[in-house]
DNA sequence: ACGCGCTCTAAGCGCTTGCTCAGCCTCGGG
DNA sequence: CCCGAGGCTGAGCAAGCGCTTAGAGCGCGT
């Protein structure tokens, strides 16, 4: 199966090991309880550590939350740029692109949990940050919509509307998507992919 | 503008009146900065009362979110239950169910807010019965979609499936929508309708 | 062999949290 | 006019929070 409950790979290149290991620890506790009822001494517990050793690797537990939402999100956004500037028509590039965005929020549900859910507790300046990322991604998914009206493969009247509703129908796999349901990662992506294919007005497959 | 940042109709019949104003300054708490992270002195502040009040009328803060989430499960379903057995084609109920679900959901996007994210929250017993609720919720429009296909309207290969993302659509508006934002409930609605209709495979409006 | 720097822990500080309780109001019935 | 009941408050408790600090352990260059 490749749902995992551990988040492991988007976190390979961190370094020294024990920061790691907090980080996907905090994964963990921040997608099951929330950022707000996760304490740092669970954080550490989950790592192994004591509660102190966190904060020789991150200066704050709301840092934490801001390099998981920032892997997250610069993850999210390279996905939907890569099939934004792929090959192939409008309407494969969107079915590719929710594919994989869809893919990778059921695989990471865990990480994708907290990108999506967890940023109203971020502070001032990180938010902010992180919001710029958020406009991006939008843009990614309009401009390969744009693109397919500007071919005439798709029939949409409002071009934001409806990215906006492809991009949250999309995130919100995180919310409901449990590795042990009927479905596996795979299945939702295509699924969806032929659903989005339906709303932008193109009835049959790629 | 009809979308409004207080809640109130939604809790007109609770009595007496100190625990209705208890009520609605958590759900504007609650959705502003989420359950763990609202204090009751918040609440009570909000309320104009003392932290202790608000113990004479409940017995716990998760008592407050227990009922503020089965009021509005409630209400959604009721919304549903009403789309799925009132009069027209399966495409006209499914289309009234979307466009008065979503509309609910933006009007009262910070009610709407608590309780689509905030029931992991909830003590265990509670979390159950809010949880069956929810179930039914799904139950609602699977049935409407298989009218539909039963009735050869739409073409849908994963009833199951497709539900569920239709649900996961129309309720992850809670999340995104805004009162400043530049569209209505009702233009969100009629939007989020058509968009329905074509996931279920029936391209031309009602 | 030795000191330096890095990692990590045990203990705990100051503060906030959910919640309690003794007592003060207000108001209706006798 | 008094009394008791219920709504409400000020003060505060025990517990748990994020985070700090003093110092121990260890590996490494010299």
């Amino acid at each position: 199966m490749g749902a995992d409950q551990r988040p492991t790979e988007e976190w390979a290149d961190v370094t020294p090991d024990a920061a790691r290991r907090l980080l996907t620890a905090a994964v963990q506790a921040f997608a099951e309880r929330g950022y707000h009822a996760t304490t740092t001494r669970d954080i550490a517990g989950r790592a192994g550590m004591s509660p102190a050793a966190l904060y020789i690797h991150f200066r704050t537990k709301e840092e934490l939350l801001y390099r998981i939402s920032g892997v997250g999100h610069r993850l999210a956004l390279g996905i939907l740029r890569d099939a934004r500037d792929g090959a192939g028509t409008p309407a494969e590039r969107l079915a590719d692109a929710v594919r994989r965005f869809v893919r990778w929020h059921a695989e990471h549900h865990t990480t994708a949990r907290v990108v999506q859910y967890e940023l109203g507790a971020l502070g001032e300046e990180h938010h902010a940050e992180i919001v710029a990322l958020r406009r991006e991604t939008d843009a990614a998914v309009r401009e390969i919509i744009e693109d397919g009206v500007a071919a005439g493969e798709f029939a949409v009247d409002d071009v934001r509307g409806t990215a906006l509703a492809v991009l949250s129908l999309c995130v919100d796999v995180a919310r409901w998507f449990t590795a042990d349901g009927r479905r596996t990662p795979d299945e939702v992506g295509d699924l969806y992919a032929g659903l989005v294919l339906r709303m932008v007005g193109r009835p049959h497959g790629i």
